[in-house]
DNA sequence: TGTATAACGTA
DNA sequence: CGTACGTTATACAC
């Protein structure tokens, strides 16, 4: 006979959201704001789990409103071992509340009880109006609820998707004894994690044994002098104990509430709100689906689109006169999606939030020319990564300007510590308006191009433009505008010019490194007897600890670490020839290798190409992939020749390389006003030379090359955050010389001191730190109660104006010497920027004037209380022209 | 086939 | 126990 009953379901949400969270890792479960979510998504992952099989008809969540309650003040020490419940924890509970609520759950707290009480309390009234009750609970104590009519499910050791259900048979399997006689054996046991202390020496089955005999703690004790032995000792002189503990344990089924059983119907989820908060605010995707599939306004697999969401407009395929009309009609921004199919422009999006146009383009097919023009012009357009689109322009011989915003710039920059993914436009179109964006179907191998899709696209950027833009502070804003925007055309030449390279030479330094690289494996073998995989860390682990057994080394997280400082130091504390032959070994194939890379880079026209990610780092640097041309070795004599093999191409008459020297330490000087650091920028005296004999009290002449290395590498280490212990480490000096030299430091150069200390303690009031021009990077963790974790911040945080802000003024540079070649139209190139450093290719004729526009260009990029100095290099090669 | 780790190149 | 990156080979799970 089917079930009739309707079933109550109450849920102990504390403890459940509690296991929760040690489920799952914290670190992967941070919103943008730095918001730990772990708990509330492990609690509404299983909770769903839990409805789909269960199907209650009624249900709750109880929440303890404190540690406190009227335990606690019986038995101050109730629950007194708990550690302090983890910051990132409690944090979660009121957004785990409001995710409930919205999604039409009752959430029920009563002052001076625990959760559990409140469960005891429904579950009795359930029953009374002749419910089915499932209790969900972490707390054992819940086992004394359990009858016919109330099961309990409780999660396993294992984790907590898994249930155990405890009726009243599984109970007396289990524990030989009667649901409601759990919290008898639990007085007499005593409860750890409750901090109650039971009878020495009674464990389970002793109290089971009284218990089947006696029933209760009372009526044990009216017996406590027919119990012989030592726990019949300890169990008359403790029972005041047991008595306590049983007090306690008693939950209590009669607490006031302001709701029963029966006004706990399921109700439906409030959409809104759910789409809002579950997007936005917590960016549960795939769960936000689930919870909306298990709702039934979607299948499975698939967000449904929002109640409210607005439909897309129709799509106009347009040439011609239609499409220069619908161009002149629009008078606000619009926003551009390109279609490609290969390599080829296969046609356009246009939209607006409320009109949308196609254009299929195919060259010489149509009449583009009003398009062509428009999108030459200054008429604001707005597209989700311009950079790409414009590479892609460009390449159809079709210009782009006017774009005022790039969405996903503009996500990079509210964000910028964020992963790379959720810069993607379905990402930000989820996060912004809660709304899934139609994929193309994955079981077709050749996608149905819609003609619709592209425009479609372009329509989810023009609504995310608004709200992204209106999230931007005006520093951020004008970051966007006056650097980054402007940056995407020099960017991308930079990227299509290239770098000339000379395969002759790659070839020769591979073919060397190859015959270096063989002998020294060749007797680094024989060394040891045998042949192992030299590029394997695991092996070589086994040939140096175990066959050789040598000291261990600093611990990795699968054994000992085989790095070059290691072997260095492992050849100093017990010399073997074998670790010698293997550094040497590791430098020739590290070679090999990164030119084996390069040479995969190189295009038919002998150049190499390289992609910048504008928004590839946390601090506002570029980066450099595809391959990465920020890395090529200079720091040893055979990894400098690589770079020789980085030439001009033909037609032109030289490379040309220009750096900033110290601008970190400059920007420093200028951000912390330190007048002795700026004095010494001003001197003309050589920066650490300067610093040196302030620090040592000594004339400049007299610093020597030893004083020289400490503080620069004082210096240097400053702008990260170096401790003492780390500078000690560096140096190979005691920690207390260290400490002497930092605290000799800062009595001369206290400014920098009081700088670096606060803009911590401004990024914590704050939230984030800020560039000199603007550009700001959140820091969520300051305020971690995990030290690791804090600390990492701190040092972040200090760092991060520094690098920004030498991020800002080469990108500025760039933007200036850009603009000056335009104008002189110019054949030279820039072809490489390297973080302080920008490499050209120089066009015959044009190498005296370049080098005024770089060093005007890179000197006058910002304006600051100590000069920008640049050292400029010209020769043949990256290497020659270097310094 | 994809992911994690160790290692190492640059500023 | 010094910031910021990208790439590679190996090892191992699937």
């Amino acid at each position: 006979m089917p079930d009739t009953k309707p079933t109550l379901m109450v849920i102990d949400g504390h403890s459940l959201a509690f296991r929760a969270f040690f489920a799952l890792p914290l670190d992967n479960f941070v919103n943008s704001e730095g918001q730990h979510t772990n708990a509330i998504h492990g609690f509404i992952s299983m909770l769903l789990l839990i409805l789909k099989n269960e199907r209650p008809t009624h249900l709750a969540v109880a929440f303890d409103i404190s540690r406190f309650s009227f335990r606690t003040r019986e038995f101050a020490e109730y629950k007194g071992t708990r550690a302090e419940t983890p910051p990132e924890f409690k944090g979660q509970i009121p957004l785990l509340e409001e995710a409930l609520q919205a999604m039409g759950i009752r959430t029920i707290s009563k002052e001076d009880f625990e959760a559990d009480d409140i469960l005891a309390t429904l579950a009795k009234r359930g029953v009374a109006d002749g419910m089915q009750v499932l209790v969900v609970s972490g707390d054992r104590d819940t086992i004394q609820l359990v009858n016919g009519d109330v099961t309990l499910l409780y999660p396993s050791a294992r984790g907590v998707s898994e249930l155990k259900r405890y009726t009243p048979d599984t109970v007396r399997e289990r524990y030989g004894i009667e649901p409601h006689q759990y919290p008898e054996i639990a007085a007499l046991v005593g409860e750890t994690s409750d901090n109650l202390q039971g009878i020495d020496k009674v464990g389970e089955k002793t109290a089971v044994k009284w218990v089947q005999q006696w029933g209760t703690v009372d009526e044990i004790l009216a017996h406590a002098d027919e119990i012989k032995g030592v726990v019949g000792n300890n169990l008359r002189e403790q029972q005041d104990r047991a008595l306590r503990n049983r007090r306690l344990n008693r939950l209590v089924d009669d607490v006031e509430l302001p709701i029963g059983p029966l006004d706990l119907a399921r109700q439906p989820i409030d959409e809104g709100k759910v789409r809002e908060l579950f997007s936005q605010r917590l960016q549960f995707r795939t769960l936000l689906d689930r919870v909306l599939a298990q709702e039934g306004s979607g299948a499975e697999g698939e967000i449904a689109p929002a109640a409210n969401a607005p439909k897309a407009p129709a799509v106009h395929t347009m040439v011609d006169e239609e499409l220069a009309t619908w161009l002149e009609r629009q008078s606000g921004d619009v926003a551009v999606h390109l279609e490609r199919t290969g390599d080829a422009l296969a046609g356009i999006g246009l939209s607006t939030e409320a009109s949308s146009a196609y254009v299929p383009y195919q060259a010489g097919t149509g009449d583009y020319d009003a398009l062509v023009a428009w999108l030459a012009g200054d008429h604001p357009k707005v597209l989700h990564d311009a950079k790409l689109q414009r590479r892609w322009l460009w390449a159809a011989g079709l210009e782009l300007e006017g774009v005022v915003l790039d969405t996903r710039i503009a996500a990079w920059l509210v964000a910028p510590t964020a992963l790379a993914k959720t810069y993607e436009l379905d990402h930000q179109v989820f996060a912004i308006l809660g709304e899934a964006m139609p994929k193309p179907d994955p079981t077709q191998l050749v996608p149905d191009v819609e003609p619709s899709a592209t425009a479609t696209i372009a329509w989810y950027v023009s609504r995310i433009a608004g709200p992204l833009r209106a999230n931007l502070d005006p520093g951020t804003l004008g970051v966007e505008s006056d650097i980054e925007l402007p940056l995407q055309p020099v960017l991308t030449r930079m990227e299509n010019a290239g770098v000339a390279i000379d395969d002759t030479v790659l070839a020769r330094i591979h073919a060397t490194m190859r015959e270096k690289a063989d002998g020294h494996a060749r007797d680094a073998f024989a060394e040891i007897g045998h042949e192992v995989n030299l590029g394997s860390p695991k092996q070589l682990q086994t040939v140096l600890f175990d066959e050789l057994g040598m000291p261990k080394t600093r611990a990795t997280k699968t054994g000992y670490s085989t790095d070059a400082k290691s072997l260095a130091d492992l050849q100093e504390s017990s010399p073997h020839a074998f670790l010698g032959l293997l550094l040497q070994h590791r430098e020739a194939t590290k070679l090999m290798q990164i030119i084996e890379t390069l040479q995969k880079g190189i295009g038919p026209d002998a150049r190499i190409r390289t992609t910048y990610d504008q928004t590839g780092s946390n601090t506002g640097r570029l980066s450099s992939n595809d391959p990465n041309l920020q890395n090529i070795p200079i720091r040893t004599d055979v990894s400098r020749e690589i770079r020789t093999a980085f030439v001009h191409g033909e037609g032109f008459e030289t490379l040309l390389t220009a750096d900033y020297s110290q601008i970190e330490m400059r920007i420093m000087a200028h951000l912390s006003e330190d007048a002795g650091l700026i004095e010494a920028f001003h001197s003309g005296e050589d920066l650490h030379r300067f610093v040196g004999s302030r620090v040592f009290g000594v004339d400049p002449a007299d610093v020597t090359p030893l004083m020289r290395t400490k503080v620069k590498a004082m210096s240097y280490g400053l702008a990260y955050g170096l401790s003492a212990f780390g500078l000690s480490k560096q140096l190979r000096i005691p920690q207390s010389e260290a400490k002497q030299l930092m605290l000799e430091y800062f009595s001369r150069f206290g400014g920098v001191r009081d700088y670096l200390r606060g803009v911590v303690m401004q990024a914590k009031d704050d939230g984030y730190t800020t560039t000199i021009f603007g550009r700001r990077r959140p820091f969520p963790d300051l305020h971690s109660a995990n030290r690791v974790l804090r600390e990492n911040a701190e040092r972040q945080a200090l760092n991060s104006p520094i690098q920004g802000s030498a991020a800002d003024i080469i990108k500025r540079a760039m933007l200036a010497i850009d603009a000056q070649m335009l104008e002189e139209g110019l054949r030279s190139r820039m072809l490489l920027q390297v973080h302080d450093e920008l490499v050209f290719e120089v066009a015959a004729g044009e190498l005296d004037r370049m080098t005024e526009i770089v060093r005007e260009g890179m000197g006058g990029a910002a304006d600051l209380s100590v000069p920008l100095d640049v050292a400029v290099g010209v020769g043949p090669n990256w290497d020659a022209a270097g310094h």
